[in-house]
DNA sequence: CTTTACCAAGCAAGCGCTTGGTTTGTAAAT
DNA sequence: ATTTACAAACCAAGCGCTTGCTTGGTAAAG
């Protein structure tokens, strides 16, 4: 999946320079925030000086909309592939919890913090364009959603349904510990249990 | 209820020179980030000079400190009373629900996102401090949710539900329109059948 | 011999905060 | 009623530091 991602120029190949500074900086945008993170931390962490980021990306604001949109388009393919394999409206939501929870939670986590957090330090033009790119991922939930209300599965509006829900699983990054006792699907089973009425 | 509070000492009044600080600070602090937010933007709003700040507060994070604390209490404080009026668990947890919407989409609102986004910006010792206070207002929650699990309205562990719901309720910030279609009260019942299973 | 990736040095602007002094509000003393 | 005393609120100026970013040049790779 990333691999033909990056081979299709559409993700930055990870062990690049370019590629090691996106994923340095999404974790240290997660933990100190965009703004307290400096250029020279950011540096650091890849091994150079704090001028020649400007060599990889023309200013600070574009290594920040970099580490959204890789994120994004990452996860977008993750679900796709997912749905892909399940068959009933419930499977698909569920699978949609898993892919987002996992998402949150896991690899591209600390990226998808800052796509939550970090929004507002995109300029207009940024936010535009990664807009564009959410829309993308949503109408995947949305059509699962939609699905699983006309199949008598769901009670609430879909559209307050997601959002509610996108809430719920962002939220998770604040408390769910990845060594606690609870797994990921029982975290997401728990999660189901809020959206659909049966199981 | 907020004229006892101030009378007490306990919330700043909002009519004084302090007080109008702390408010036009939740917005501004909202709106464009703790970190954006210059000690000059803050003085400008309240029309002083930025050095004349620091005759109120003793540095910058102080002043995001007090806009946390006050929102914290002031809000504890209205859930006891509507909690008082509630009589059966569900009406409980509808009461909750009803409140944290309140405080999350009217006059508090600025406040309570800036507790939810800006939490790393505070120092060390602010963080145990509004960490302290912060339990209180859960404790709340807890007794509600458990009591609703008791009584077979709820099926989730109490302590999971909590915090799919504190995701799922602050996330309304992103997307509730006061004038649109939905009211309040109609948000609430939806979060609430998220919640609970009957109704 | 051109392109890519980096370094070395530093600039201009903006930041939080300090300092010393002035105004304003308040209340007791005359 | 006027004066005296004092603290609270604010101004004017600017300091020391950090910030994102630029510039001109070098090393290495193909």
């Amino acid at each position: 999946m990333l691999k033909k991602l990056v081979s299709e120029g559409i993700i930055t190949d990870p062990s690049s320079a370019k590629g090691r500074l996106i994923q340095a900086a999404a974790r240290l945008f997660r933990d100190k925030g965009y703004e307290r993170t400096t250029v020279r931390d950011l540096a650091a962490e890849v091994g150079i000086l704090s001028g020649s980021l400007f060599h990889h990306f023309k200013n600070k604001e574009r290594i920040l909309r970099a580490v959204m949109e890789e994120a994004i388009l990452l996860n977008t393919e993750t679900m796709r592939a997912a749905l892909a394999q399940a068959l009933t409206p419930e499977d698909k939501v569920l699978a949609l919890i898993k892919c987002e929870l996992a998402s949150i939670l896991g690899d591209t986590g600390a990226a998808m913090t800052v796509l939550v957090f970090e929004w507002r330090s995109l300029n207009e033009d940024s936010q535009q364009h990664i807009l564009g790119l959410r829309d993308i991922y949503e109408t995947l939930w949305m059509d699962a959603l939609k699905e699983a209300k006309e199949a008598n599965l769901v009670v609430i509006d879909p559209f307050i349904l997601r959002r509610l829900l996108t809430g719920a699983l962002s939220w998770t990054v604040n408390w769910y510990e990845q060594d606690g006792k609870m797994d990921l699907d029982e975290l997401a089973r728990n999660a189901l249990s809020l959206a659909v009425k049966s199981s």
